[in-house]
DNA sequence: CGCATGGTTCGATCCTCAACGAAGCATTCC
DNA sequence: GGAATGCTTCGTTGAGGATCGAACCATGCG
């Protein structure tokens, strides 16, 4: 007898070639119309429309409308994480045939968006720098800002104000699949990652999910989340 | 330009009802035979068969043969946790959908196995209360025991000599579907669910990933584990 | 108002893949 | 050694779905 629910057909899903190429395109948490989505994955405008409605029907997207623009945008950040451990699965299983290790691969492993946070060796630095600080750390309710988490925090113009009013969990462990160490998502993932981007410390590639950092950008870093 | 390994391939093994089936079946972390997961799957043994080959060159299964008997049994611990995922997300995205609201459901919510460790209101429950005590804590190098937390292991006669060999992690926060909260994965997770069992404390309902705790189960996990 | 642009719907075509029956192979038992 | 059981391989069939061109609709601009 079969329990829970269906997988297959999320995965059905992404398993179309052209609708997976859209979804990884909108992993970084941005918003791109049906002819960016329908070039990025190399088919037509009537197949992109259909594939976005099929994507939209099974909760994986969403529309937005501006004037004769459709814009889309990945669902919520359930389905940015999908995203990100089917491409941790799928790094793992099949290294060896990894037919695209160009140089951008370094930079995605570096800083990237995930969703909407930073990710890569430098998201992994943040966390880490964070929890063996003591301004993160585990409780109950899920991963929390400690007092002294708090006023570090303030220090980058975040305040616990700032996060009164949403039920989405504050901070949340999510796992990186390019170092297989976890990075920080959540509210304050974002938040952190506006704020960086906010002080021009660090700046989005178009087009990609790559985050590079300006010199100043990983001088401040590095002064703000110190290695062990 | 596409970035990052190819999550279509994937998606796409899960993505066939029969394949998806098989490897739900496997969730609870033990092996079976093509024949089995062909009843389970309602297809024919030459199906199975193919879709089993696929499913192993595709890193999801891993087989055993025994004499005539060739078993299958999902093929990692990030298979699970992807198998995971997609059914909290699926959960999530087709709540009203459902089309198996039975009886099991609660069951499936209140104990279950994931992969090799307790899931479900009892595996959060042991989490959340692991954390508070402050047996259980996140650090650099991911989730790990605290001294205390040692102390109160070795109660159920894990010592650290018993994980001192192998690399995978000790503890992982495993996100539950099925109430949204972590429960705990990882060689712990596993050696929790072994102790459990071992005591008699609660046992497996065969087919199912279903944990029933027995009467003096409850009442020592409720002492073990309390809740806040 | 007419034209241009972005996007959707329709119909036709073609390709891929799941399915099973039959045959064959490997292993176990009597 | 022969029979039974578990499983794999082969060949065939049929269904489903991705694709595009054409037609149409919605929105914006001059």
């Amino acid at each position: 007898m079969r329990e829970g629910p269906d997988i297959s057909r999320t995965a059905a899903l992404i398993g179309d070639p052209a609708r997976a190429h859209m979804l990884v395109a909108l992993a970084d948490g941005g918003a791109r119309t049906v002819s960016e989505l329908a070039a990025e994955a190399g088919i037509g405008l009537p197949t992109a429309s259909a594939h976005l409605a099929k994507l939209e029907a099974g909760g994986l997207v969403m529309p937005r409308k501006e004037g004769r623009h459709r814009y889309y945008a990945l669902a919520s950040e359930e389905a940015g994480l999908l995203i990100e451990q089917l491409l941790a699965f799928s790094a793992a299983s099949r290294p060896a045939a990894r037919t695209r290790p160009g140089p951008r691969d370094p930079e995605l492993r570096r800083a990237r968006v995930c969703y909407n946070h930073l990710a890569g060796e430098r998201g992994v630095q943040m966390y880490d720098s964070l929890i063996r600080r003591g301004f993160l750390m585990e409780t109950t309710n899920g991963m929390g800002l400690t007092d002294p988490g708090w006023a570090f925090a303030e220090g980058l113009g975040l305040t616990p104000a700032d996060f009164a009013r949403h039920r989405p969990p504050l901070c949340r462990a999510c796992l990186d699949w390019s170092v297989r160490r976890s990075h920080l998502g959540g509210r304050l993932g974002r938040a952190l990652l506006t704020a960086l981007e906010g002080r021009g410390w660090v700046m989005r590639v178009p087009q990609t999910r790559i985050l590079r950092f300006s010199r100043a950008g990983e001088a401040a870093f590095d002064r703000l989340f110190p290695c062990a």
